[in-house]
DNA sequence: CTGAAAGCGCTTACAG
DNA sequence: CTGAAAGCGCTTACAG
């Protein structure tokens, strides 16, 4: 392998100029610019940056943890958040969680190791952060879950206003008739202002609010966000409640696993029972029948991530906390009644 | 941030013996060692990664490349191989590259810039590693496609016989009475040996043997490996091919857009038209109906892999290539017919 | 078993 | 505009 002394013996000019060239330092002769250029694109040479960064004291590259490797929708977003720091030459390194994992102790012990210089959690789970995100002093941006309450100055959030998805979500199922509703999600603990627990709320006020009787024992299902967990958790409820004609889940995914659970317990979609799901992944457009669901603006969420995590690396600004629009998807998985 | 030197001083010896102890190296006393841990421990120490990756003059992590970030197939075998890589204490870097990406040339740059000691392929054109692959001189894996005819001694590869499972999904069309057989899968290339030459292949001389007859242009369908595009691809060889009376898709996520497509042209799965998929992804078990494929053990795909990998890390041997048995699933989307 | 020292490949004040 | 030199935080022969 090439290294910058040999671009240096090569080009006749010393290591600290090719080095300012490299990294496009503006006292730099374009006769000496050009020239060493040359000899690196000739070369094939490609700086080290193991040492470039122990200079630096820091990496050049942004730590993206994402929780639960199946979670399709998330994968949607990291997707797109790749391609967007691609597109600002930002190199990204990806660590998977299980959903239960603690992201912010993972991310404390990469950030002790490797120092990045950014971090974005796609999915998290709030309490992780309170208890010890105070350690972590780069620039962070938590996506799907608001992160305003916390009041960190180095940790933005961007996610769709769960509580006003929950809501239209109920009011989708109300709107057509539906007076008897299951919803199915995540965990709800006592910390406040959960994903899960905000699209509950939300929820449960929709039907507060056209007086329908919701009971949280019985009719709320809590539930991984998988597939397979969707459908156990469905079938189970459906063996006890035999009086549903309408689910509300809280993840496509749920949903995915809820229209096969809901079927082979001997019901049809929409016919027997309505269904509706969260997030608007591409399975929802292909499944029969097509799912309802709530849209998050991935490509959205991605962008305003993205920027406003460069921006606050490049200069020195305060955490913003952003809700990006969804979009009520009203699709064959729902049927009018009464 | 604490560094060696602190540590040493701390502790009242020399960084080398610090270093020693933090490498598990054998020449250590049992006193310094326990001194030394107790204090590292303490001090909330990590060494910098940076700094131990210059000396060694190569970093400790492996990188992933996955072909296609939303293909849930190889998104399920990285899961997989996160999970042996972390069971060994191995860091794992994982790229994402669009379908039609070139892996090899994005390995190579990868390769000069951060060193890695390994790389894993999820997914790979047999064409670009002839072209490039012989740049990239640390042990390497190619998974799902065989690398044997290749001759790389520092690639092993490990996947299913493409060859045999496409033979396998034809002949349960056939056993099952279909005589009107349409394929849908990626692009055929003069390239010999890829997955989808293989998988078609051993179709068509399924066919043969059964004296069916098969014509490329108008029976087979070339197609992305994502649900979008299964999805057009199947209306568009429905609305010209009255005939057909199943489907073998080279994908699951093809096979559930053709799920779809069917339906929206009109024809009943599997009344009508049957289907096979190929992968064998936990999607298949629960669509409606339940998709029919050929199941890829995920798991002792990415197994072999990493501990293959991680023995020709550590020792010089030869790269193996090795097959890994795949399962016939017969499922709800195949109707007896004739 | 331990320490002192060289050196990995870079960046960046400091001089000129 | 350019070069010589210090130093980033480690590892690893080399001596002892």
């Amino acid at each position: 392998m090439k290294t910058i002394k040999d671009i240096a013996k090569l080009s006749g000019y010393s290591i600290g100029t090719v080095s300012r060239v490299i990294n496009d330092h503006p006292d730099v002769s374009e006769e000496a610019r050009e020239k060493i250029l040359h000899i690196i694109k000739k070369e094939g040479y490609q700086p080290n940056t193991n040492a470039r960064h122990l200079k630096q004291a820091r990496s050049s590259a942004i730590t993206v943890f994402v929780k639960g490797s199946n979670n399709v929708f998330l994968n949607s977003v990291l997707e797109r958040i790749q391609g967007y720091l691609r597109a600002h030459h930002e190199e990204a390194h990806v660590v998977f969680l299980t959903e239960s994992g603690n992201e912010v102790e993972d991310a404390l012990q990469i950030f002790k190791e490797r120092r990045p210089k950014g971090i974005i959690f796609l999915g998290g789970d709030l309490h992780n952060f309170r208890e010890q995100f105070k350690r972590i002093t780069v620039p962070a941006v938590l996506v799907s879950g608001s992160a305003a309450d916390m009041g960190f100055a180095n940790l933005s959030s961007f996610c769709t206003d769960d509580y006003e998805g929950g809501k239209a979500a109920a009011e989708v199922l109300i709107r057509n008739g539906h007076r008897s509703i299951a919803v199915i999600g995540g965990f709800i603990s006592e910390e406040k202002k959960q994903v899960s627990s905000n699209r509950l709320q939300g929820a449960m006020d929709a039907m507060h609010e056209h007086d329908i009787p919701f009971d949280l024992d019985t009719g709320y299902c809590q539930c991984m966000f998988s597939i397979r967990d969707g459908y156990e958790k469905t079938m189970e409820l459906l063996s006890k409640r035999k009086d549903i004609t309408a689910v509300f889940a809280m993840s496509d995914m749920i949903a995915v696993g809820a229209l096969r659970a809901i079927r082979d317990s001997g019901y049809r979609v929409p016919e027997d029972i309505s269904l509706i799901g969260y997030d608007g992944i591409e399975y929802t457009r292909y499944t029969v029948p097509r799912i309802a669901t709530i849209r998050q603006d991935t490509d959205l969420l991605a962008k305003k991530s993205v920027e406003d995590l460069l921006f606050r690396i490049s200069y020195e600004k305060e955490a913003v906390h952003g809700y990006i629009d969804f979009k009520v998807i009203d699709k064959e998985s729902i049927c009018r009644i009464g």
